[in-house]
RNA sequence: GCGCUAAUAGUCUAGUGGCUAUGACUUCGGCCUUCCAAGUCGACGACCCGGGUUCAAUUCCCGGUUGGCGCACCA
């Protein structure tokens, strides 16, 4: 048991206790594909809900919107995915190795093949006597393979349609609308998140890489001539994150930078203050999730990492099992993507100033991975002892399930006034879980295995004076208090306002 | 997508060309129990899918699906 890898006792604990399983499981499953179950879906949601209060609504000038999932051609045509996303793959005739046949012809022959089509590219294959670079036979033709999934708008079957590869389209299609409901002032943000979908060829690693996923995403909508943050938007200057420059990369590194906000802005280690002020959000909101902050750095990717039109990319990365994987991403797309659209429908996307003065928006994209944070908090928050059982230590704000409510025994009416309790709790807003079987610390067991962070139980004290005890899951030690105080003492407890030991006498 | 490898209750696992396919834990019900999964009685629950060989396939063969590792891919 204990020489399994940490993913597996996630994945265990995920099918057991009703968090994640794989979608489709009775006809054998779908690759790339997981549903979320009851506690999945409650943690799930309170990711979300901290993303919303915090990113979102906290701040003034960022709204949220909600768009389609599936978008005609005419948008992917225009975005540039049709193209970036369709690469033609051959593949060696006797070792069966596959490769991308652009770059085969880039590395052999020196010649940009890209936006040929598949017959040319396969012609200068030919002419070039491109053989495989493993063992110099001959190549298959090539054949496409598109990142996104295609289907048919309605009956006719002409009309094609994709679901989204990224969230961020909705926001550059609809920008008209969206600069007008700002009433044409920048900077603003314009928030959205839901699914999106790309045909990966290779799930791996349970939820980290999936194939229908949910994003978390800011479009930041600011005048290029404006490199600093203006108001509402204020940056933490003297919080420290750790970073990963260009320069670390190259001569090869092993801890980050650890950095205040304001010497990186002094460094010029960032293209504008918009990503500085997104970088203090993301990692407060980790730290909040109880992921330690020596577990994750922002880096800055490196030029053969980033597409061409990137004004600088900044990934979160976190520290996993299962390697370094990037669970948010940061990204400077300048005006790529107005002036594709802009170009395509024909429409003007400037906004004007009253000195009469056009400017084409530039974006900042903070693009976070849902299911990569959720998977992230599921490994960081895991903790078991040397019997093998296993907990959550999820933070308050976090756990999916808020309070459990045992009586301490079934019999002489104690499960009556537990139930009772319960039930006010559930009026009261809270996400309290009743559990009546067995034995008392069979119950507290299977409350901390789900990271549940406080047990109210119910004993013969109570029926003489309406008293109870809160345990706290983390130090196991309760604390009694009258039933008038529950609701006030378990909120403050759960904002942590208070600690639990301060009310330990 | 390629190569290697695996697949038996919710989880972990034993085993077999042939009666009714192990065991543990979990879950549910009962008894016991005045605070941290270990007492007791009982119950539910499985051979990944399709084809082939065979009198008979969970077992052997082929194909697929899914997972793991490696390669490739990851604008």
């Amino acid at each position: 048991m204990t020489e399994d890898r940490l993913i597996d006792k996630i994945i265990d604990v995920s099918l057991r206790r009703g968090f994640i399983c794989p979608t489709a499981e009775i006809y054998g499953g779908a690759g790339g594909f997981y549903d979320y179950g009851p506690l999945g879906t409650l943690l799930k949601q309170k990711i979300i809900d901290y993303w919303r209060q915090n990113f979102v609504l906290d701040t003034d000038n960022i709204f949220e919107v909600s768009g389609s999932l599936l978008m005609p051609e005419s948008v992917f045509q225009a975005s540039g995915h049709l193209d970036a996303f369709d690469d033609p793959l051959t593949q060696c005739s006797v070792c069966n190795s596959m490769f991308r046949t652009d770059q085969l012809i880039n590395d052999a022959a020196n010649i940009s093949a890209e936006g040929l089509s598949i017959e040319e590219q396969d012609k200068l294959i030919q002419e070039h006597n491109v053989k495989c670079p493993k063992c110099n036979e001959d190549l298959s033709k090539s054949r496409n393979f598109n990142l996104m999934f295609k289907t048919e708008i309605g009956p006719s079957g002409g009309y094609a349609g994709y679901l989204r590869p990224e969230t961020a389209q909705n926001i550059f299609i609809n920008f008209k609308r969206l600069t007008a409901f700002m009433r044409n002032k920048l900077p603003f943000g314009i928030a959205q998140t839901g699914f999106s979908f790309r045909n990966e060829i290779s799930p791996r690693n349970f939820i980290i890489r999936l194939r229908q996923f949910e994003q978390m995403e800011i479009e930041m909508f600011f005048d290029p001539d404006d490199k600093e943050v203006s108001s509402p938007f204020e940056i933490a200057e003297d919080l420290k994150i750790n970073f990963v420059t260009h320069e670390m990369q190259e001569k090869g590194w092993e801890k980050p930078l650890s950095l205040s906000l304001q010497e990186v802005k002094q460094q010029n280690l960032v293209p504008n203050d918009y990503l500085l002020y997104f970088f203090a959000l993301e990692t407060e909101m980790l730290i909040d999730f109880g992921v330690k902050q020596e577990d994750f750095w922002f880096r800055h990717m490196l030029p053969h990492e980033t597409p061409h039109y990137s004004g600088g990319n900044f990934d979160l990365e976190v520290n996993l099992s299962v390697g370094h994987k990037e669970i948010i991403g940061n990204a400077y797309r300048r005006d790529y993507d107005l002036k594709k659209h802009s170009k395509a429908s024909n429409s003007s996307f400037t906004i004007a100033y009253s000195d009469g003065r056009k400017v084409l928006p530039h974006v900042v994209e903070p693009s976070l991975g849902v299911d990569r944070i959720l998977y992230t908090v599921l490994e960081k928050c895991y903790r078991e002892d040397d019997r093998g059982w296993s907990w959550f230590q999820f933070p308050s704000i976090i756990a999916p399930l808020e309070v459990a409510v045992l009586p301490l025994m079934k019999k002489d009416g104690l499960a009556n006034l537990a139930y009772e309790v319960h039930r006010e709790l559930k009026n009261s807003g809270y996400i309290s879980f009743y559990d009546e079987s067995g034995k008392i610390g069979k119950r507290y067991a299977r409350a901390d295995e789900i990271g549940i962070p406080y047990c109210i139980t119910i004993d013969y004290e109570s029926l003489k004076d309406s008293s109870m005890t809160i345990r706290d899951r983390d130090s196991m030690k309760q604390i009694r208090i009258p039933l008038e105080d529950l609701d006030i003492t378990l909120g403050e407890l759960m904002d942590s306002e208070v600690e639990f030991e301060e009310y330990e006498q």
